[in-house]
DNA sequence: TATCAATATTGATATATATCATAATATCTG
DNA sequence: CAGATATTATGATATATATCAATATTGATA
């Protein structure tokens, strides 16, 4: 985890979030002094649950998954963050401590703002105040929809669902590399690793994907649209 | 529908939640004159998926469903709205129209305020915005957790955890009767009618709880208990 | 009160999914 | 590089769940 603040000046980033538009020139100066910005390698955990919350973590780049672990080391993927995320937006006005953890699934470039900072602009920046429950309103919209859908598909719906999900939302295009293994699939949408291999080698078998290790290619879209829809 | 709104005033409600705490005098009054209390009866729809949202609604007093329909009129439960609940407050500053539906499940009074006054009053109100953040927050977290857990868990875990949900955060009472039919509660819990009778035939059978049409008797809270976590 | 529709119940059976076993391949580590 | 470990893969089997069918019960309604 190398620290590269340095002379980042928030004020000219390229990834500042619309949401922090809102802010003055003053509270942006204060962010600006607050925050740290760090990069980190696949795999590496910035947040464990229990650990206390000192950070409102914006992914900059690179790709992380929310998690929580269970009983016997057992992993369940709440959702995965793609860049511009406020990650763990989603319970840290709720919570004196992660109730998540999160771990990068690629090489990320994270920013990290004291969540003490925040709630200070919210008290004073009445717009800045209302985007935040927006934006917040707007990710548990899609991480609840996503678990709420899951309930009704089968094995093949849910599978289809995830395929298209990485071509469409997180790669933007029908050849990818998966950043997850068919375990963490499995974590992320409720079945078991043998499941995950079986299906996909079906979905090759029957001309709907090409799979090469961890490249998938999407070849079927219409079908595997079908799939996922009819559960 | 009957509008009771009269002359009650949100200064001396006693339904007055700790959100409201934090608004001053004028935005009291303001309040008070853009909300409307109506007393509504079982099986009442009050938001369908797809109306424009308006107004921002609180349970004084009552039950109701949060649910979606989906194809051919099935419907999925999000959640249930208990009393002191700001209901819907998931989505409705991330859409115009409202997402889920809402309907009673027990005769309810409500009080719905107008969703404009809210955000001109969050505007204006760092303290009110604060606080209305964390309680979003910390609505989420409960909906999205119950969804999530429900993926880890058997039929018998799904249903023993909706009986104690039931007992423990809705009627405080080891006695109560249902306020949802079998079908609603495999709506809620993702799994079908057939099996939510047999499952709860079978705990009878069992001694874990007595059933009686709708009256439920928690006998074995420590068995139902490990059955839940146990998935 | 009689009739109809929704709900609740139970059993038999089909289907979906998990589990267990085993092996091949890839990845990490000293 | 070798050995250890995790991942991917496939088949056989057990288990969980859904589906189908038939009936009883309740609740609503004219």
């Amino acid at each position: 985890m190398s620290d590269t603040t340095r002379e980042n000046r928030c004020e000219i980033c390229i990834y500042k979030s619309y949401l922090f538009n809102y802010l003055t020139k003053q509270e942006t100066a204060l962010v600006n002094l607050n925050k740290k910005e760090i990069v980190i390698e696949k795999g590496e955990v910035i947040c464990r649950e229990g650990e206390p919350i000192k950070y409102l973590v914006y992914l900059r780049e690179g790709l992380m998954k929310l998690y929580k672990t269970g009983a016997g080391r057992t992993q369940q993927i709440i959702s995965i963050a793609t860049p511009r995320d406020f990650i763990g937006l989603l319970s840290v006005f709720s919570n004196t401590e992660y109730i998540y953890s999160l771990a990068a699934l690629e090489d990320s470039s994270l920013c990290m703002i004291d969540l003490d900072i925040i709630k200070k602009i919210i008290l004073q920046n009445g717009k800045f105040a209302l985007s935040l429950i927006e934006k917040m309103n707007r990710i548990s919209d899609v991480v609840l929809s996503n678990k709420v859908e899951l309930g009704i598909k089968q094995l093949r719906g849910r599978i289809a669902h995830i395929l298209l999900m990485f071509a469409v939302k997180v790669y933007r295009s029908d050849l990818y590399e998966l950043p997850v293994s068919r375990k963490e699939i499995g974590e992320l949408i409720d079945m078991r690793t043998e499941n995950v291999v079986r299906i996909l080698s079906e979905f090759r078998k029957d001309q709907l994907i090409g799979i090469e290790g961890k490249k998938i290619e999407i070849k079927n879209k219409f079908m595997l649209e079908k799939i996922s829809e009819l559960g």
